[in-house]
RNA sequence: GGCGAGUUGGCGGAGUGGUUACGCAGCGGAUUGCAAAUCCGUGUACAGGAGUUCGAUUCUCCUACUCGCCUCCA
């Protein structure tokens, strides 16, 4: 994983072009990538996962293809916003002490699905002086304009590629009827760069008086000045990156953000560069991950079908004993293309844990040789193809039907039996998808069920159970098979499954357990 | 109203102008006292209509439906 293996081709969607292209980094050694990251007031839902998961996935593929050293990946959380204000003033708490907790919820949550941290992962509030500065360039250059009561507002008129990336224009939207027109506007679609606070509400001082910044500026500011102003200081910056200032590679969020958010954004940075004729500059690549559903409807509190990751994480510690639910969820996640609708159920994330389960089993009965020389790894292909991650899964669990059968059948294949370059390609995938062993050991089904028995059976009920299947035993012992199916068949209709192996009777708690129908079987 | 994405077998979900996706579930078989696990085998699906074509699930157009964005939202 960390040599460079630059000749992997990599394709993404580029939703400026709209087309699938041949990403080309601008420089190879330093490749940078920005992703919107979340609001810090509350939980994160499983919504939020999604582009997290997504764009882990992108920076472990780039970590692989470029080096794990010539990556650079930005994740802003955004720590000031009207949304935490009002949490502060509902609540009695600091803002600080909100957005600090609500920080290292979503770093736990997100670890807990398998992603990586990003390499920076600035807070909006520690880059203020950026934004003003960048607010003062904008005005110089007459693309803002104060309105004298504190606020300044980005003058979309003064960008003739406003809208290009969403391919929209400011006519239909107005014509839309939605656009909330504005004495203090030149245009209606003109939008706020710093507005005034009051007393209660967290402010900055700034040119305009006390104030705090509008939404959009921050990752405008924050791009610009980890990705560029600062390797630039550094003197870190390679004649390519220099020849292609304050640009940088890929940028990347959910599709909701695409208006306003992403539009506003690349108006600022491309006006505050000198882009504004040509609308050159800032990200090269803009990748946009589509929504999720839960049970087939939009996510929405209204409807109940509202869930936190933590929520899922504490129904599958609850339920079944689970540490961590969380890789299965992730699989749950890349089993659909970042680009498509995702619809998330209960089941749906279950049957990925069987997956993974599955998959371990395979990793656990080979060793991998990881000197011999690779062929390219169809696993890593498929996400080389616009991250196409459900192939990928379909080209893991071809290697693992395929790793499977000598294995698993004990037949001794002859002939050619090496299976060292699959086995390879398979922990390789397992890797760059994101799963680690120890990781996925909670879930794995020998494990909780035995953790659920622990949980889940007081002494009586584990006498009972133990009586009941020496009872069977020597039934077994004595062929009375009548009375050893009878006794398997409580066992199966109160939730118990019972195994019998090679190395003895083994049995395992399910989902539908209940102790009271064992009773009375003595 | 404007813009965009999508509609594949029971479910999830790839892909392709003419050939098996893959996984899960199901079904048949091997194995097992019976089961479980495992292995082997098994499924002619591409929303509807029109068009282009020797031939379309794959290209074009239309219709229906679903979803998203246009307002805070990942």
């Amino acid at each position: 994983m960390t040599n460079a293996n630059t000749e992997t081709v990599i394709r993404l969607t580029n939703t400026k072009t709209r087309k699938k292209e041949v990403f080309t980094p601008i420089d190879a050694q330093n490749v940078r990538m920005y992703v919107c990251g979340p609001t810090v007031y509350d939980r994160a839902h499983i919504g939020n996962a999604r582009p997290v998961i997504v764009f882990d996935v992108l920076n472990r593929l780039l970590r692989h293809v470029y080096g794990a050293d010539h990556v650079t990946y930005v994740r802003n959380f955004t720590d000031v916003d009207d949304k935490i204000n009002a949490k502060a003033a509902e609540t009695g708490r600091s803002i600080r002490d909100i957005t600090d907790e609500t920080t290292q919820w979503y770093l736990d949550d997100m670890q807990a699905v398998g992603a990586m941290d990003p390499d920076h992962m600035p807070r909006a509030t520690e880059y203020i002086d950026q934004m003003i500065t960048m607010i003062e360039g904008l005005i110089a250059k007459k693309h803002a304009y104060p309105d004298g009561a504190g606020h300044v507002l980005f003058s979309v008129n003064s960008y003739p590629h406003y809208g290009d990336l969403s391919g929209r224009n400011t006519d239909d939207m107005i014509a839309g009827a939605r656009v909330e027109i504005a004495d203090n506007k030149l245009d209606p679609m003109d939008f706020v760069l710093w507005k005034p606070s009051d007393a209660e509400t967290p402010g900055w001082d700034s040119p305009w008086g006390k104030g705090r910044p509008g939404w959009h500026i921050e990752c405008s500011a924050m791009a610009e000045d980890i990705l560029w102003k600062k390797p630039l200081e550094a003197g870190e910056l390679s004649d390519s990156a220099l020849a292609h200032p304050h640009t940088f590679d890929i940028h990347g969020g959910g599709n909701d953000l695409m208006f306003p958010h992403h539009e506003n954004e690349i108006a600022q940075s491309c006006c505050a560069s000198g882009h504004a004729e040509d609308g050159a500059g800032f990200a090269n690549y803009w990748l946009h991950n589509e929504m999720l559903q839960v049970e087939g409807k939009k996510m929405s509190k209204s409807l109940g079908n509202f869930f936190t990751v933590r929520d899922l994480l504490e129904k599958y510690q609850r339920q079944f004993a689970i540490d961590n639910i969380g890789p299965a969820i992730r699989l749950r996640f890349l089993q659909t293309h970042y680009r498509s609708p995702m619809d998330v159920t209960g089941q749906s994330i279950e049957d990925a844990a069987v997956k993974l389960d599955n998959w371990a089993r395979i990793l656990e009965s080979f060793s991998v040789n990881k000197s011999i020389v690779s062929e390219p790894n169809p696993v890593i292909l498929a996400l080389a193809d616009d991250l196409n991650t459900s192939k990928a899964i379909s080209e893991m669990d071809k290697l693992h039907s395929f790793l499977s059968e000598p294995y698993l059948s004990g037949t001794v294949v002859s002939g050619n039996n090496d299976r060292s370059q699959e086995i390879l390609w398979f922990n390789e995938g397992f890797e760059i998808l994101g799963f680690t062993l120890d990781g996925i050991n909670s879930l794995r089904h020998s494990v909780w069920s035995e953790k659920l028995k622990s949980v889940s059976i007081n002494t009586d009920v584990s006498k009972l159970i133990e009586a009941l299947l020496e009872e069977r035993r020597k039934a077994r012992q004595d062929k009375d098979w009548a009375r050893a199916d009878e006794l398997r068949d409580a066992f199966a209709n109160s939730g118990v499954a019972v195994s019998d192996t090679s190395d003895g009777v083994s049995w395992e708690l399910m989902q539908n357990f209940d102790p009271s129908k064992l009773e009375g079987l003595l």
